[in-house]
DNA sequence: CGTATTGTTTTGCC
DNA sequence: GGGCAAAACAATAC
């Protein structure tokens, strides 16, 4: 379930090691997971093309080329692996590429790059440099940029009746947050999913902004989220499921109250909070 | 075999 | 025409 901080380090490792690598191969094996820009245009647009630095915007991972850039959504289940000189892209026991490795591009000096999503909810895209301007157009300031304040966030609450919840996974609002982060920081926040944005005051909000910001750099230097399947491109977990305090914990104990976890539906996502402490 | 899982896009209502 | 909610979509594991 790849948010921002796990895209964030899937990004911090290719970026170590992709730049200056040209693309000699690419292979695409589902072409689904292009939606709808064809594979030959995809593959043209790629080949023989510097890679010359791995960004991120959201939850997007932008291999930027000398012209253009290839875009990589990890969907829900998305995983990318690569391999360098001597060490090997498949992990010790596993099988690599399987039939879930939807794109495998070969770099120079026998570089590897596999991109694998079993539920195919991802996707793989070049964008040219006309093309990039549009996509990113109207997405929420990045969470952990200059451009999301406490001033910022207040505003844009305050025009909306929608539950915290909902408001948080808007990537209009703020980008880059999923469900594993939006309930970890309204806990952090001792805020209620369901309060509306237009709710809140002025010192939630603060706490609100502190809270996001917080919990996506601890997230980060935890290097992610490993629930079931994330992986960093060096088939490493991250550890942040151990400080997880109200995701996937429903039926335990508050860490902070001792009041039992609760698991709801709102805005159609499983929504965990204590009922205790995030009463407001 | 129905249910749960999630992020983005689309649709239709107000 | 924008905010909002719900559905659609992608596919698999259990």
């Amino acid at each position: 379930m790849p948010e921002l901080p796990e895209v964030e380090t899937v990004r911090r490792v290719l970026h170590k090691h992709l730049p200056g690598h040209q693309i000699r191969a690419v292979q695409i094996e589902r072409p689904k997971m292009l939606r709808g820009q064809s594979k030959t245009t995809f593959i043209r647009s790629l080949i023989n093309q510097k890679i010359v630095k791995v960004e991120r915007r959201a939850k997007y991972l932008i291999i930027r080329l000398q012209t253009g850039s290839l875009l990589i959504h990890l969907g829900m289940s998305g995983q990318v692996f690569t391999s360098g000189g001597k060490k090997p892209a498949v992990a010790a026991g596993s099988v690599l590429p399987d039939k879930h490795t939807h794109l495998r591009m070969r770099l120079d000096k026998d570089f590897l790059l596999y991109g694998r999503d079993p539920r195919m909810f991802g996707r793989y895209q070049y964008l040219s440099p006309e093309a990039e301007k549009d996509f990113f157009f109207g997405m929420g300031p990045e969470p952990l940029g200059k451009h999301f304040t406490p001033e910022y966030l207040f505003g844009i609450l305050k025009l909306r009746r929608s539950s915290l919840k909902a408001l948080l996974l808007n990537q209009k609002v703020i980008a880059g947050l999923g469900n594993i982060y939006t309930d970890e920081a309204l806990f952090q926040a001792r805020l209620s999913p369901f309060l509306a944005g237009e709710n809140l005051t002025r010192a939630q909000t603060l706490r609100l902004h502190t809270a996001i910001r917080t919990i996506l750099k601890k997230a980060i230097c935890a290097r992610g989220t490993s629930i079931s399947d994330y992986l960093d491109p060096r088939h490493k977990k991250g550890t942040f499921q151990q400080q997880l305090r109200v995701y996937g914990q429903e039926g335990n104990a508050c860490p902070a109250c001792r009041t039992l976890i609760r698991k709801t539906v709102l805005a159609q996502r499983g929504t965990h909070w204590c009922p205790r402490c995030q009463v407001s």
